[in-house]
DNA sequence: TTGCATATGTCGAACTACTAGGTGTAATAT
DNA sequence: ATATTACACCTAGTAGTTCGACATATGCAA
């Protein structure tokens, strides 16, 4: 996430919920990560290298996140992240959560007087 | 927004956001914004005043509000807010960018594999 | 051999929101 | 009459997140 750009404003406490929701989808490293989410994201998200191996770190101190170092399909070293049991719960929870954030700020925006 | 409340992790960055859109709503003053967004948001927010109080400052210091003591309705003093030009510009983009934003969210969310 | 993409990491600065404290007035409950 | 609650403003210090900048190292292509 890019600070010059104001589209990313937003970001802050999301940035855990979509590094897990990436990961969710099956065994992948950081520097692969970033590059998903801005694929996905149609380039809207840049996760800077800066914000994205502290949550890394963050996500497997707290449990969530399980780390392995193995090759990429190039034979490269890369530490790969799998999701932890409770990783997946708290996925589940961070979702609950930003679908109940996103409903009520939906709210306040369309109110009109 | 309390922070023990994990329901509050999303709310870093909206903040801002939200009072200028309850402020845009017409003239207002502190407490009442916070009130106001509790109560349009059904509970879920919840402004705390450590934190309302000096996004009131930040956001008159940027140019985006525009105070002024007056009387409420029960005879007190308050500093009624009111948005500048400068501060619906600002809280245009800021929609338009939280729309982005949560589209894209949305986006990386449903992604299945 | 020079540079780029891959891949990981740390450090310090900036910003935000919270807790916890504070001031003072008006209305309500005891 | 007095105590408490609601109204209405405020700041200081703290914790957490993200960023830019920097550092390291490898493989590959021009």
């Amino acid at each position: 996430m890019n600070s010059n750009d104001p589209k990313t404003e937003f970001l802050k406490g999301t940035l855990d919920m979509l590094v897990l929701k990436v990961v969710a989808l099956g065994p992948i490293h950081g520097y692969a990560i970033s590059q998903r989410i801005q694929q996905i994201s149609r380039d809207l998200f840049q996760i800077q290298q800066g914000s994205l191996y502290p949550a890394l770190h963050r996500l497997e101190d707290r449990g969530w996140l399980q780390a392995e170092w193995r090759n990429t399909e190039t034979g490269r070293e890369a530490k790969f992240y799998t999701l932890t049991r409770k990783g997946r719960k708290q996925l589940e929870a961070e979702v609950r959560n930003w679908e109940q954030i996103s409903d009520a700020v939906a709210l306040i925006l369309r109110t009109a007087e």
